[in-house]
DNA sequence: AAGCGGACGGTAAACGACTACCAAGAGCGC
DNA sequence: GCGCTCTTGGTAGTCGTTTACCGTCCGCTT
């Protein structure tokens, strides 16, 4: 594996000399500069990151630890954050942490100690902890819920708002009965998602469950639902992964979305238009998350000094078939 | 930014003692490497891993370059790399190549700058430069599409034979005239898909279109192919995200899968039992092939004279009602 | 009591790049 | 010819770890 001094030693020069022309910096003889370019590529040297990091004391890489890789949601903003740093200069690492809060407090150790520039972070939870980032003052910007503290900027949906005016809308269909299905007590988007549904049918009709942002535990809890004794005749349904689940309850008791149960569910996915009625969602600025996200993010790196901001996108609702009559 | 020599000046000892006690090394008096943790723990120390890394010549970071995040087969490729990363101790970092050269160009470049232990590429097409990895000697593995050059292990799925098969499928169906949509000359998968539907329609009946992985290129192909004047009675389609934009040009033109037009599509996608009539796929074991290779990757790691080796697996036709009248 | 071995912990040299500082040489005016 | 400036490129220190090597001390054997 070459290393700078081999470079050198082919060129003839000194390292500091190839490092100099290999940077584009200060004044090099063309001539020299050509020579060690040339020694560079015969030699395939690739400059050593973890020595340059080291050096320079910065790296040019992001870390976005995102909650979940195969909901659409996440996989959007990490678009956006991806499209925002790379034309900065800066290139995004992905990490997975699967709502699981061990494997997030991993990848943030893994980028305390990598020394990333930045992190752009879901939260899973209750318990995450930002305590190290904060001490070696890594820029952080929260996504899509919120931290604790003022751990740094957060960009956040407007989603209670959105989930009551959903409910507003099942209602204004002629619905009567309606139920609430949502995520995991504590993770914020959940909790707020059942606010705002609870905000407009008030405490006492409350007729909601809970399970993992997933497909097969909202299948159940929507089977849970069905077979009450007087059982909701609409849904509001937290994320298009649960989405799925409750569509699959409802085939599978023969049951019809809109006609039989109105149904609105969070999150535009792609599949949303192909079935039958198509489903009315709640769309969330996904991709703007990102990019308000690596914004921020990018500004408090070259200006640590910034006040910590919240910037909070409204979602918008899309009036399909599922949830009419 | 606390460093191992505050630590050490905290508990009152060398630096070399503050490393062997933090690292469980050798024998260090139980006192003092109590001493060591609490004044790690007080000063906030995280070990700087970019000087870990540069001094043990190694790292414990996998990079995973994918060329679409917004697709469920890769994501669950990502998966089934990490899980068996994990297990093992190895951290996954995700890049989203977005079938895009240049990108794809500038991860590899990343992987090779940060020193990462070893590569799981899923190469975009054509001009997939790995020279730079094999100088550098760094593990790599290539999914789903193979590399030119024996770079390294490869894990790939049957899709020539998926394909022929879901063709004779359709055929049985009692379809006549059936098409293929596949995704752009020169990625491997969208030749051989293509190519194994031509084993048996047989190259004069071919009738194809090629677009990109996306759903919008796909429905705008579709609608070519609809709008012959003999068009196609069955659809063979590459992926997923092209079935979206299959779907809607079907529904544009008021015709119904299954009964109008047979479809049979490569991805088991989550939405896939949603839709009506349920979709016939080609389902590709994404997650499994994650985990081979990751497995593949490890053992190249610790064992870099291994013989480069390829596994295929196979996919498997889950036959619903989309292919059917 | 001398010798010896083992346990422990410090000193200092790496790892590979960047860069402050300095030295050498060229060009030039007087 | 001297001294000044300007350009160019080398020397060596630095980033924060890990670890080979070595010295010290303690306790045990003979």
């Amino acid at each position: 594996m070459a290393t700078i001094s081999d470079v050198a030693a082919r060129a003839g020069v000194s390292t500091a000399t190839v490092s100099r022309a290999l940077n584009g910096k200060s004044t090099v003889d063309p001539m020299l500069a050509a020579r060690v370019q040339e020694a560079a590529t015969e030699l395939g040297y690739h400059p050593n990151g973890l020595a340059r990091n080291l050096r320079r004391q910065e790296t040019a890489v992001l870390a976005l630890i995102i909650s979940d890789v195969e909901n659409p949601f996440f996989t959007a903003i990490a678009r956006g954050v991806e499209d925002l740093a790379q034309r900065s200069g800066y290139s995004v690492v992905l990490c997975n942490s699967d709502e699981n809060e061990d494997k997030e407090r991993r990848y943030i150790e893994v980028a305390l100690q990598e020394r990333v520039a930045g992190v752009v972070l879901s939260p899973t939870g209750r318990s995450t902890n930002v305590e190290g980032l904060r001490r070696q003052g890594t820029p952080l910007v929260a996504v899509d819920r919120p931290l604790p503290a003022d751990a740094g900027d957060q960009v956040l949906v407007d989603t209670r708002h959105a989930a009551a005016d959903a409910t507003r809308h099942l209602l204004a269909g002629g619905y009567r009965r309606i139920g609430c299905l949502t995520g995991p007590a504590g993770v914020r988007t959940a909790d707020d998602r059942l606010a705002g549904y609870a905000d407009v049918v008030g405490e006492a009709n409350v007729v909601s469950r809970r399970a993992e942002y997933r497909a097969e535990g909202a299948r159940l809890a929507a089977l849970e639902l069905l077979d009450e004794p007087s059982p909701p005749d609409a849904l509001l349904v937290a994320n298009s992964t649960m989405a799925i689940g409750v569509l699959e309850a409802l085939s599978s008791r023969g049951l019809r979305s809109g006609r039989d149960v109105g149904i609105v569910s969070f999150d535009d996915a792609p599949w949303t238009t192909l079935i039958d009625p198509p489903l009315t969602v709640v769309a969330q600025p996904a991709y703007e998350v990102g990019r308000v996200a690596a914004q921020l993010l990018l500004a408090r790196i070259t200006d640590s000094s910034r006040e910590a901001t919240t910037t909070t996108l409204e979602a918008r609702l899309i009036e399909r078939k599922s949830s009419r009559r």
